[in-house]
DNA sequence: ACAATTCATAACCGTATGGTTATGGTTTGC
DNA sequence: GCAAACCATAACCATACGGTTATGAATTGT
């Protein structure tokens, strides 16, 4: 598998980096100010989170004066999606999917 | 997120584990043995990743006499595509497949 | 200038995790 | 019947991991 999918499977295995890697995918870009207050765990733990998630390129970080903005990266998420993929697992998933969206262009 | 998804994270998380996991998504079900003949850890710890890739549902075992096979269980993957599919960030990849599908059925 | 805010890092701690060897219960082959 | 094969579990160990508090560097507000 690609080197680069370790890193983020192993960033998404805890529940408290779930629930920051969320709220970055929902509400936009967070300072960590605004994460640690949502979190359930300290600022230096959510620091630390966030410096895994950056490995696994799961987030960006862009300062600003003292300040350090955090972004989703979703797009991280495809080697994931890719390594399960490869087990043609969600095909009829896919395609069911894809009916239903049909049905809808269809209207 | 679902609860169930939990297990799935963190079973994946290891790479021993996923290596054990494609193998049986390969190549079908196979004993402990055969198992631990390619895997590059000890009997034991082969059957406790199996024990953990049991747990979350993501292998099943029969036991027959003296040997137990196991079988990869790929449905279990569904938690984790749903907890991607949260942020809509597939549908794109999604689009494009459909497209080329499309393409294809119309030959 | 100085106090307060924001964040990252250091130091530390308990527990979970992944590995090992040892062992024992079944089942099979001879 | 007995030795060998197969597997799971127990006991143990080192390290990784997720959390904490303490601290300090940089920036901002007054």
């Amino acid at each position: 598998m690609q080197a680069a999918a370790e890193n983020v499977f192993k960033a998404l295995a805890d529940p408290t980096r779930r629930a920051i890697f969320e709220h970055l995918a929902r509400d936009g870009e967070q300072t960590v100010h605004a994460l640690t207050y949502r979190a359930a765990v300290s600022q230096p733990a959510v620091s630390k989170h966030l410096g895994v998630l950056k490995r696994a390129k799961l987030v960006r970080d862009r300062r600003d004066g003292r300040e350090t903005h955090y972004t989703a990266q979703p797009q991280a998420l495809k080697p994931v999606l890719d390594w399960m993929s490869i087990y043609g697992v969600f095909w009829r998933e896919r395609f069911d999917r894809l009916e239903s969206l049909l049905k809808r262009m269809d209207q």
